[in-house]
DNA sequence: CTGATGACGGTGC
DNA sequence: GGCACCGCCATCA
């Protein structure tokens, strides 16, 4: 039995360092084998409960994403903000600023 | 097997 | 800045 693709970018997510944020396409492209919509599939399937930052991951424009509600979600965003994440007047994060460099995890990696 | 769905992204206007 | 469209592919009915 394969690991599932929810494990491995679970795993991934799992990695994002506290005060920075990712995106999905950044997830699916450390992963190399998954599209950014396989990202959100697999962010979407998380139990409750887990030891997993999920609220580090939000969109190409920095924003939070609209749930399947269709509601972006706001628990996002105070956990976000109680990390030191700052939101502008039009409710995004400034990538430029908070994105998490992969470099980095490169480095770690080695 | 087929078809629909989705925490998305890039491109074009 | 916004909006519409298309491609992507695991998952589910």
């Amino acid at each position: 039995m394969n690991k599932s693709i929810y494990e491995r970018i679970w795993n991934l997510v799992r990695m994002i360092p506290y005060g920075n944020v990712s995106t999905y396409g950044q997830i699916a492209a450390i992963d190399g084998k998954i599209t950014p919509r396989q990202a959100g599939y697999a962010l979407a399937a998380i139990p409750h409960g887990l030891d997993i930052p999920w609220h580090r991951v939000v969109n190409s424009q920095g924003r939070i994403s609209r749930r399947a509600d269709g509601k972006e979600s706001e628990e996002q965003r105070l956990l976000l903000e109680n990390e030191g994440i700052k939101f502008s007047t039009s409710g995004s994060i400034d990538l430029d600023i908070f994105l998490w460099d992969i470099n980095l995890l490169w480095e770690k990696m080695i």
